[in-house]
DNA sequence: CGTGGGATTGACGGGCATCAACTTTCGTGG
DNA sequence: CCACGAAAGTTGATGCCCGTCAATCCCACG
């Protein structure tokens, strides 16, 4: 790895709180790899042999069953993915690909266990990462069995819009497509969800979203921090 | 803690490899509690006090929103839970109850995080059984968001076959009601959903189930590892 | 033996997927 | 920079999956 580009990973949020000195001898095993945009970066069922943090770009994670696709998340600049099967030396169970071009970090598998026995704050760094990747997926499978379509969406472009500064206005940060496989429903139903929420004020066009009554939107998607809220 | 008590909580598989000097003086902080069934133990959106950790009986994880709720998972012996919250010192995302009369470890929040930062050993077990739980998740929502509820019957079925031995008969262990909220469903497609499995030679009568065509059953649910093996 | 909750069955409607046609957008190369 | 083709997005028609409401049945329990 170039001297630049350590200077750069350690700065990543995985390795907040670990000694610098070991955060070079875990870079030392590793690399940075570019990936142009819909390349697979790791395959469902593959063995794991890397730990995965994002450097540049986005990177969709997704599973296939028969001829169906879904997407589990959408990731970006900071995040790790794949922890689990990493650390238990198991197959992945999601596959990744970048919706843009990508700058990746790649820690191999076994550098990252040894990591974990060897570093307590490695380790720790590591369990919270896992914890919150945990949790979010616990939020979404309630999101999924507990919400309908319509519901998902509004709930999505409330938090999409909070994230954003809560200016009212927010970006669809990819394809309408992969923003309906994340949520859940076919395509042309996002595009009925949408026009649906036009009486609630809500004004999509193309990427670009203003909602113009907050509280109107509010009391259809109803959020609740043990769902919707990321600091929670 | 009674002494006979803590000779059996050290057997826990949360304790496996970890060494038992260090296992006692967690135990010393913790204690064993009885509790009726139906009693709430946990409810989302309490902070996380306790690492719970089911020593007898089954246990039920769900959740609420609105006027609805769904299972997220129902878990028994050996089995920990909240492990995330824990950890992370956060409300609990999901509600517990006992669906039987259970005996249950409390371990204080405080303890486990002390635990996982003086203990190697535990940190790893700790990690160990979040990894899996995690895991866990993922698959149940790929199995919500990508099969059907007649699918997802057919496979429960199947695996819960495998857990008792693959011996063609099965026990549904606990009410359909809660299976049917397990599966995403509501009670009354469970009811429709078996009896569209009779074709398939699937002969339910009352909790007694028994497969009488593999090779039909497993033909229309199509298990995946990477959705169904436990050992994946 | 009566009571109440779980389970089943029927009727119905709505949510969502699918297929198809059309429009718009976007990336690419001339 | 424009033109073109392909992919994304929208809209309409249709049907099925599944949730809801209600009535009935069944069993476990007191």
């Amino acid at each position: 790895m170039r001297d630049e580009d350590l200077q750069e990973m350690r700065q990543l949020p995985l390795f907040e709180g670990v000694g610098a000195a070991y955060v070079e001898s875990l870079l030392r095993s590793a690399f940075v790899q570019r990936f142009p945009a819909h390349v697979e970066l790791v395959h469902e069922g593959d063995p794991a042999d890397f730990l995965y943090v994002i450097v540049q770009g986005q990177v969709e994670i997704y599973a296939g069953y028969r001829d169906r696709e879904t997407t589990i998340s959408v990731l970006g600049p900071g995040n790790s993915f794949i922890i689990a099967a990493v650390l238990l030396d198991r197959v992945y169970l999601k596959s990744a690909r970048g919706l843009t071009p990508t700058r990746i970090l790649m820690l191999p598998a076994e550098a990252v266990r040894e990591g974990f026995a060897e570093d307590a704050h490695f380790a720790r760094a590591l369990a919270v990462d896992m914890a919150l990747a945990y949790r979010g997926v616990v939020k979404e499978l309630k999101n999924q069995k507990l919400r309908s379509s319509l519901e998902r969406l509004a709930n999505w472009l409330i938090a999409e819009e909070e994230k954003g500064g809560s200016t009212g206005k927010l970006e669809i940060p990819y394809d309408k497509k992969v923003l309906a496989s994340r949520l859940g429903m076919a395509p042309e139903v996002l595009s009925r969800s949408i026009a649906a929420l036009i009486p609630y004020k809500v004004d999509i066009r193309g990427r670009h979203v203003q909602l113009n009554d907050r509280e109107a939107l509010l009391s259809l998607a109803r959020p609740v921090p043990t769902i919707d809220d990321p600091a929670c």
